[in-house]
DNA sequence: CCCGGTCATGCAACAGGATTGCAAATATCG
DNA sequence: CGATATTTGCAATCCTGTTGCATGACCGGG
């Protein structure tokens, strides 16, 4: 999988917004950078392992909340219950996520932002929406 | 909370399908028709329970599996990682959902049918989509 | 430079939701 | 009725994620 960045983005990123960039803050949002979809815990654990700078599961976990909270990354749920991350992008306007229905990965759409007329019923108060689509991604999607 | 479904609504929609109506089956899909929202494994576990015949939670997962395999429940996944199940509404046409962040609580909104124009990034297939709707449920939205 | 406090990491134990295996009970069909 | 298939219940297990607590790293002030 070839991609632009490279660890010091992931330092500079931390650094430029006055936080501590240690270790595993670095590792973690550099494969977040390096990925082409959306990760899960599972997924970041076993690239830090094949590194060798394998974090303990409670350290990953505790880092990849961290990064939501500053902003960095984002969380999304899908229907295996199965929490996914990737690196922020701008506005955390309500955007769309595709999920292959033969590999279960989840990319993030971040140009589709489609417009819907929303009429809830009574008494009901809109916050936000959010589009999944399903379907299958360029691999499964091969004969 | 008033309904006008009744015992025998579950045991004929069972029986016009040629399903065998056990009383798990009954009391389970009962549950779901007097429902005003997806009721999670919980939910229906509690209303069991409280009319005096609970299931065991494993026959109420299988129940539910049965249900949803059946086309007679429609599943649900949320953001808290909790499958929520309701009776499944005609067809299965990607239809939206409604997830209030006081209480959590989750309900189909069947009429809600947005148009979007979806364009997906090359090799992508679409085979379906679903709107999710954050926002306040009538009793959480209440000062 | 060192001290004290704050933040980050690791380990262990735990929690909750859901699933699997297997045996007993129940229903269906010939 | 008896053979067969389906359902149910119980126990044990899995998987994802969290909490508590002690250790270790970092930072800022003296």
């Amino acid at each position: 999988m070839l991609h632009g960045h490279s660890r010091s983005d992931a330092s500079s990123l931390l650094q430029s917004r006055g936080e501590r960039a240690t270790p595993a803050r670095k590792a973690v949002l550099d494969i977040l950078l390096g990925a082409s979809s959306a990760l899960s815990h599972a997924d970041i654990d076993a690239q830090t392992r094949s590194r060798g700078q394998p974090l303990d599961r409670v350290t990953l976990y505790r880092v990849l909340d961290w990064l939501v909270s500053h902003g960095l990354a984002h969380r999304i749920a899908a229907e295996d219950r199965v929490w996914r991350y990737n690196v922020a992008h701008d506005q955390d306007h309500g955007h769309a996520h595709f999920r292959c229905s033969g590999c279960g990965q989840v990319f993030c759409l971040n140009e589709l932002r489609p417009a819907f007329a929303v009429s809830l019923p009574e008494g009901f108060h809109f916050q936000q929406a959010e589009l999944t689509i399903q379907g299958l991604c360029p691999t499964c999607n091969k004969p």
